[in-house]
DNA sequence: CGAATTTGACCCCG
DNA sequence: CGGGGTCAAATTCG
């Protein structure tokens, strides 16, 4: 039932992809100042309509129980997270990783973050730099051959792990079909430079890959799905993408969707900013946050979680909405060149 | 020479 | 036991 299966859904992940992706193109072409409210409301229609299906598939296949998700895992909490196994930093994180266990049972650490994915579209057409520049600085860390996967599989984190604490990690995946898609899932959320003075790095990993093979690129970037609520932030984040996209100027929508996003959300989280990160504002969203945003308390997540997710998304009004107005009070926001950080 | 990448080994989890 | 994720020594890069 799987590679049948797997390979269907992988097609039709593809078509609607492309749809999405065209829809998107047709959004960009319409500019946004000549387009009336319903016309722009119905673009993100058809777009939000690509993306819940893409959920919808992307779920209906492992499905099972994508995420575990512990309990109002504070998803960013910095001691909560420890993605990693053992050695890192031996001393210290084992000391407090193992307390929290013995505490709070986050014994799924890397589970309990905030993950999503992007599909990053590579075309050679446009001497555009690379898939797509988050903003963010990641450092290679691996590479790993995948079962039943043309390419291998590469790993991030950011660059600053040590220096904030940031344990933002990301995987870029090469779509075997579509050489030209990358699948980029991030996890957690960036805790260090929110676009603080950290200068976006010329030349993003996924660049590089990129550059073996391609070379000029262009792309164009859709989010998906997630687990727990940082979801909502993440699907949210997918209309800034558009916007973003569409003027195509920018090269860090990413970046630029979340912070945003989070700042819509009001986050003014006082958690733990040390004194090193704490030019910027929000960073950890706190369980409450969360669920302010989301509704429904976030306790467990799961399948059920995920209808209501994926309903959620039904209703434009939630996260459709809600950033579409933000962007069009400020279409021309400067916050998101690169020079702004520098 | 410091920082980033490569790559084989190691560990965890299913 | 094997796959996936991470570590860290060696190597390359700027």
């Amino acid at each position: 039932m799987d590679t049948g299966l797997k390979c269907q859904q992988k097609t039709l992940v593809n078509e609607l992809t492309q749809g999405m992706e065209l829809a998107k193109q047709l959004k960009i072409h319409l500019s946004p100042s000549s387009m009336s409210q319903t016309q722009e409301f119905l673009v993100h229609k058809i777009v939000a309509s690509f993306e819940k299906a893409l959920l919808i598939v992307k779920w209906s296949g492992p499905v099972e129980n994508p995420q575990p998700v512990a309990p109002s895992s504070a998803p960013q909490s910095p001691l909560s997270v420890n993605g990693s196994p053992r050695t890192v930093s031996e001393d210290f994180d084992k000391g407090c990783k193992d307390h929290h266990q013995e505490h709070t049972d986050f014994s799924k650490k890397r589970k309990t973050l905030p993950t999503w994915t992007d599909q990053v579209r590579v075309c050679s057409e446009t001497g555009l730099e690379g898939p797509h520049d988050d903003g963010y600085n990641w450092r290679k860390y691996g590479q790993k051959d995948i079962l039943g996967a043309k390419y291998p599989r590469s790993y991030y984190r950011c660059t600053y792990r040590n220096l904030h604490d940031c344990w933002a990690t990301k995987q870029v995946q090469r779509s075997d079909e579509d050489p030209s898609m990358f699948e980029i899932t991030y996890r957690g959320k960036h805790t260090c430079t929110q676009g603080s003075h950290s200068v976006p790095a010329p030349a993003s990993p996924e660049k590089q890959e990129i550059k073996q093979n391609n070379h000029n690129d262009n792309n164009h970037q859709q989010q998906h799905y997630i687990e727990n609520p940082l979801n909502y932030s993440s699907m949210a984040s997918t209309s800034y993408g558009c916007m973003k996209s569409e003027t195509s100027l920018f090269p860090q929508p990413s970046a630029f969707n979340k912070d945003n996003y989070d700042n819509l959300l009001g986050c003014y989280s006082p958690t733990f900013i040390s004194p090193a990160t704490s030019d910027s504002n929000c960073f950890s969203l706190s369980p409450c946050q969360m669920s302010n945003f989301g509704g429904p308390p976030n306790l467990q997540h799961s399948e059920s979680e995920l209808t209501e997710i994926i309903s959620a998304a039904n209703s434009p009004i939630l996260n459709l909405e809600f950033p579409l107005d933000q962007v069009d009070f400020d279409p021309s926001f400067p916050f998101d060149t690169p020079g702004f950080f520098s």
